[in-house]
Formats: C-alpha cells, structure tokens, sequence
RNA sequence: GCGCGGUUAGCUCAGUUGGUAGAGCGCGUCAUUGACGUUGACGAUGUCGGGGGUUCGAAUCCCUCACCGCGCACCA
C-alpha cells in the first residue's frame, strides 16, 4: 500500500501517464462495444467526421475529437453498447492541392505526369499522413473502435459509393450535362458551389457604346463575341426594338452584326436596362441563350487565355488583357463612362482564390430538388433531427430550399474514379466496362459525394448487422463549417438510400480561434498545434479548456492560460487522491455514514443527476464546468478541510463515518470527471483500494 | 440585396424553463513548509450596448435604434 501511495508525492506525470493509460485501454478491448462487459442491448453509435488524411490534427480536430469523445464516454458508463467509429477521409480536391503545393516546391507539376504514377504518389503520401493523423486522434485519448476504422478508398467503400451513382443514374437522379461549371483555372478543375468563395471587389464598370446603346461590364475582355442585345420586354425605353431585329456596329475588332432579344431576365432597373451576353461565361447569360436558341461561343480558354476570337489580344491571360483592351475601346471612343466604384462580387476558387471562370462543360450533375423535397417533406413529417444550435435549423433548410444542382465530376486523379463509359455519344453508368470500344469517364467523384455517405458506407450498408444495430446513429457532431458541405448530404443520403435520416442530433461545434478569438491562420503565425499542447499540459488539460464554456455554435478562443489552469486542475485531482489514500488506510469504506456525511453524500448525488440531464441534452459546456468546480471548490477545499479535525480527532465512529464518505466521494467524483479528463481519472481509479471493474472507462455512471 | 449571430468585470467569454450578476486569466491584501512545486482566505472593478414595452420581478421575453461580426447571392 505505502509503494501505492508513493507516486502521488510527486506532481502528476502525464507525459509519461496517457499514452501508456491509452495503450492498456485499446488492450481491453473495450474501445469495440462487441467486447463491453455486462448485458447491454441499447445501442448508442457516434461517426467520426474522417479528418482529411493530409495533415496532422489542428485545434478544431481537438475539439472535434474531444466532444464527442466525452458523450461516448459517458454512454459507455451509462451501460449501452457505445460505439465510436473512427475513419480518414482522402479528401479529393483538398489532397491534391496539398500534394501540387509540394510539387511545386520540387519543381515538379502535376500537370504532363502519368496520371497512374500521380495517383500513386499521392496515395503513399496520404496513407503516410493517415498513419500520423491516428496517432494524434490517440493521443487526444479519443476511445474510438479501430477494429472498425474505414477509409474512404477501401475497396467495399468505393464500390458502395460507385453503386450510389449507377443507382441514382438509373432513378434520374444524376445527369450528364452541358452546363456552366466553376472553373479554376489553376487547378484545372470544376468546382461545386460550395468550394468557391464570394469575395465583394471594388472593380472598374465600365459603359460601353455598343450602337445605338449603351451596355456596362466588368470584364471587357469576355466581350469580343458579344452579338446580342437583351433588354426587357416591358421597357418602355426600347419599344421601338423588336425581338429579332438586326443592326450594324462597330465593335471592339471591326464591324459585326447584332440582334435584339427580348427577356425578363433583364433588370431595368440596372444600368440602363441594356446588355449584351457571353453564354459561354456566365450563367445567367448562358440561361438566357438557352431560351432563345441562341449561339454560343468560347471566348477564353480553360488556361484562362484568350482564344483566336479575340484578335490580337488571343493567348493573353486576362489580367494582361484587359487593361490593354480597354486601352483600345478608349481609342476607338466605344467608352462612354467608367465607374470606379462599383462594387462587384467575384467567385474566387476557395483553396487558390484564382478568379472562377465560368465555361460550359460536360458534367455530371445531381439532381438537387427531388432530393431536398424528400428531407423538406421529411421536416414537415416532424422527421427530422434535433440541431444545435438551433439556429443552425433554419440555415440548413434555407440550403435545402435553394441549392442548385450538384456538379460531381472533378478533373484530377485523386478521387473515386466515376463508373460512367463513353462510346462515341452513348453514355452507361456502371462499375464494370459495357464491352468493346468503350472508354471510363477520366473523372474522379467530389470528395462529399462520398464523404456524403459516409454513415451509410462506414456502417456497412445495406445489410450487415452493424448497419442493423447502429443507423441512424444517434450523434453527427461536426464544425459549424460543414453545415453546407457536409451535414444536408448526409441527410439526403440516407433518406434516398436507406430511408431514414441517419442522425438523431446533430451538434455543430464552432470554430477554435486563438487567444483573442482571432482565426487561426498560418500567415497570421498564431496556429497552435493540439499535439503540441498536450506535450505542454496533458490532453485531459487540453479537453477541459476547449469544452468549458463554449456552447454549441459558439467559437472558442483558446488561451494557454486558460489551459494551464486545467492542468492545475489535473494536479488537484491527484493530490486530492493523495490526501484521501494516506488517510484512509484500512479503513472500512462500508461504514455506516453519520448524518453529517449522508448529506455530503447527497450533495454529490444531487451533482451527478444535475450531470446527467447536462450531458444528455448536450450541455457539455455545463457539465464540465459544475464537476470541476465541485471537485475544487467543494471537495477539495471545503470537504477534506472539514475532515482534517475528524480525521485527527478521538471520536471513533466520526472518523469512521468520514473515511468511508471520502473514499466514496473520490470514486464518484473521478466517475463523473472522467469522460472530460479520462487520462488522470483512470490513472487514480487504478490506485483506489477497491474497484469494481478493472478500468474506470467501463464503471458505471453514478445513479441516484 | 436576403438571412443569421453578437454587444455582460481589465482581457476572452459563460449565464439551461425570467427570481438578489459568474468562470478562466489578470489585479490587491493576508496566510501558509501545507494533501497541493501547480496552496488557501478575503477583496476590488459591472447603471449586463442605448431607448421603450410586458411582468410583482428582465442580462434573460417583445419592439426599436446603434455598433461589431458571419453566412448566402448568376444584376450584366
């Protein structure tokens, strides 16, 4: 016993503590809900938003990691069969800007390499940075099943996930179509909706003679093919033109001919209610010639170069050109005014912040509105899940509502290759060839076409018996970020595929910032690494600080202070331990209790039923902070002060009565500190003289 | 343009259904070789953004104004 006591003497060691507490965990077994002791029939199943397998864990992933491992925690102490599913995402278009950025600091590119050999590459560099990535999701003390880990390149995922698209081909649901696309024209790609950023620029608008009328742009350089003229119907300015009337003009390289259209596509209220159309560079120019039958015509390349349209300015890149182009309108006298101040907002690609280009390309496309009407409808059933913040609600069926459809193909190599053939103009969507002759789509999937799926595809849709015990999972907790991206594909996914919405709740986190709550950015150099801080402070010092105070939704700003004063904490708990065990040495930890100690039973008692109704409407924040200050404030500074007179006194029967009240406090007190700070709470559990089971991961949460 | 959030102590932020203002860090005074290198006690600083309303009672509910921040958006 004295040998037991001896390594509370000294500070509590968690270098060297969690990592060796986390490997006899994942020897028990435990971590795989098949092998949780006593009889537990309700399942309770949580999965693991895959980090991008290209990077080490930051500050977000703690937070991630940490808030859903500690309501697992608690479900596992609560009895149920509590499943965690870890998983590594390949991240398609995000992978492979980090693998070209480290091309390019070879002098290498991506672009004339062996798509086969790229591929390769990229896939030893993921699997490599995966290998990484579950070290630090260990590290955190995540108690996540490994025995069930996926991956989204396994081979059963990316056959479920190809069987999705041949499916939804079948049902109508996807499409190959000609359609504007976000092009980036670094990375030669198109991109979804949700992959570009909006960004407000103040940009030149300038007016230009265009005949008989006056039309205004931003970007004289798509005009060269301009030879329509569009203006609304119902203005009464333009009466006078009709539909289909033609007229001679000089234009930016010579005389061309131009025709009116009329269409309610046009605000009169702008400008002055007339403008001419690029269909092949913008989408509502591009709706407004599909209405009319008009033609079409490149005018920029996907490089982002000038095409031969352009005259002598052809093979310029845009920003070269304009300036020269407007140069030449201003000597041929077609400007009429230049605004300067015109504020205009551009798509940007959001991992280059490359100005998107629109061009019209083959694709496959999603579907979008049947699909959301099937979770809208779910909505109005009373279907769907509880969000948090609720809030959060109202953003997503605003989404649901207005998404347009979904463009899924992307022209790189890493990713889920399409299972779509092409035979001169036929097209068949299947995972094996057709037959002779016919040639696989180069495309790869959208990395959320699969990521999209991935309660079903980690589950083991349709029919193994994990997808039976555990869908709908009862738990999707993710950043606030992914509210778009991410959550409504989840949600369509499941109600298309299996029916069902595959989460009971939804928790969205908000973002880690520094300490003044400013993003952490690289440029800014205020990036903390979580790996780092729990070299510095511990992982349960770490888990602590970024869940106490910080409700759904609400960023955090993680200061190290606030951090040390966590590990603090963890040292506290451990000399409580100590001041407990030296005395209470052989001591009956049945004795009766007196009434004094029956009431600080009850106290307690009250704190775990207070606990428990926190933790299950998610009120982790809460929970974290009333266990912390009871075991500082009251424990440790009332409780074991009021004992020492006891302890020291004559009256038998009172020290009796107190030691058997300590020894129960101090094991429910680490009982329900310990989904919050697993690593300390199991390192005093070993040392409590008597134990119910052998890991305190697998006591039972205290009832009363 | 449409939508959403925030404004509480020096700093960063909590405050669950309305019931005499809280945490961490920081600051001040005193104590302490202590179960605690990482301790304890006590304390200071707040007209809870402005104004109005509901209520016995509002940081909390409603209206309004101001200021910050965020998301979405095909007005050329």
């Amino acid at each position: 016993m004295e040998e037991k006591h001896e390594k509370f003497k000294k500070p509590y060691d968690f270098v060297a503590t969690e990592p060796r507490i986390y490997e006899a965990w994942e020897q028990s077994g435990y971590f795989n809900p098949d092998n949780l002791p006593g009889d537990r029939t309700e399942a309770f199943s949580i999965i693991m938003p895959p980090p991008n397998a290209n990077g080490r864990l930051h500050a977000g992933h703690g937070l991630d990691m940490t808030l859903k491992d500690i309501v697992i925690r608690f479900k596992r102490m609560q009895g149920k069969k509590a499943l965690f599913l870890p998983g590594a995402d390949h991240a398609g278009f995000e992978t492979q800007v980090v693998y070209e950025k480290r091309l390019e600091k070879e002098g290498r590119s991506r672009f004339g390499m062996d798509p086969k050999q790229l591929y390769e590459e990229i896939y030893a560099f993921t699997l490599e940075n995966k290998k990484s990535m579950e070290d630090d999701i260990k590290r955190l003390g995540t108690s996540c099943d490994w025995s069930r880990e996926k991956f989204t390149l396994d081979p059963e995922i990316v056959t479920q996930v190809q069987q999705t698209f041949v499916k939804m081909h079948e049902d109508g649901l996807v499409y190959r179509g000609k359609r504007t696309v976000n092009w980036c024209s670094k990375h030669q790609t198109s991109l979804s909706d949700v992959e570009t950023e909006s960004v407000e620029e103040t940009t030149p608008f300038y007016y230009l003679k265009y005949g008989p009328f006056t039309i205004g742009t931003v970007r004289p350089e798509t005009k060269f093919g301009d030879k329509y003229v569009v203006m609304h119907p119902d203005d009464k300015r333009y009466t006078s033109y009709k539909q289909g009337d033609t007229f001679d003009l000089e234009w930016i390289n010579g005389p061309i001919t131009a025709t009116v259209i009329k269409d309610e596509a046009v605000d009169m209220e702008f400008g002055t209610g007339v403008m001419t159309i690029t269909p092949w560079h913008s989408q509502i120019d591009y709706e407004i010639a599909q209405r009319h039958g008009l033609d079409m015509e490149q005018i920029i390349d996907l490089r982002g170069k000038l095409l031969p349209i352009a005259g002598e300015f052809e093979g310029m890149k845009i920003a070269e050109a304009r300036p020269k182009i407007v140069e030449k309108l201003k000597e041929k006298e077609l400007v009429v005014r230049v605004d300067e101040n015109y504020k205009n907002v551009v798509k940007r690609c959001y991992k280059c912040s490359t100005m998107i280009e629109p061009q019209v390309k083959d694709q496959w496309f999603v579907s979008m509105e049947p699909l959301t009407q099937l979770v809208i409808d779910a909505v109005e059933r009373d279907e769907l899940i509880g969000i948090l913040p609720d809030y959060e609600k109202k953003i997503l069926l605003h989404w649901m509502k207005n998404s347009i459809d979904w463009n899924i193909s992307r022209q790189i190599v890493w990713g889920i290759s399409i299972p779509a053939w092409f035979k001169g103009e036929e097209i068949r969507a299947s995972i094996e060839s057709p037959g002779e002759g016919w040639t696989q789509d180069p495309d790869t999937f959208d990395t959320w076409f699969s990521s999209g799926q991935w309660p079903l595809l980690t589950l083991g849709y349709p029919d193994s018996d994990d997808f039976k015990t555990y869908y709908p999972t009862d738990l999707m907790e993710t950043g606030a970020d992914l509210v778009f991206k991410w959550v409504p594909r989840m949600i369509i996914f499941g109600l298309y595929l299996a029916k069902q919405v595959p989460f009971k709740q939804v928790y969205f986190h908000g973002m880690v910032n520094d300490a003044q709550n400013k993003k952490m950015s690289k440029s800014k150099g205020n990036v903390v690494s979580p790996i780092d801080l729990t070299q510095t402070y511990g992982a349960d010092a770490l888990r602590m600080a970024l869940v106490v105070g910080t409700p759904a939704g609400s960023n955090i700003p993680l200061s190290e202070d606030k951090i040390k004063g966590y590990k603090h904490f963890a040292n506290k708990l451990w000399n409580i331990t100590r001041f407990v065990l030296e005395n209470t040495e052989g001591a009956d930890a049945n004795a009766p209790l007196n009434d004094a100690d029956l009431a600080l039973k009850a106290e307690v008692d009250a704190l775990a039923r207070e606990l428990t109704e926190n933790l299950e409407q998610y009120r982790i924040y809460l929970a974290a902070e009333k266990v912390y200050h009871y075991a500082w404030d009251r424990f440790a500074a009332v409780i074991l002060e009021e004992s020492k007179p006891i302890l020291a006194g004559s009256d038998a029967a009172a020290k009796a009565s107190r030691q058997a009240l300590l020894l129960s406090l101090l094991t429910t007190t680490v009982k329900l500190l310990h989904p919050f700070m697993p690593f300390v709470t199991e390192e005093i559990y070993q040392s409590l003289p008597s134990k119910s089971v052998d890991f305190l991961m697998v006591e039972s949460w205290p009832h009363a």
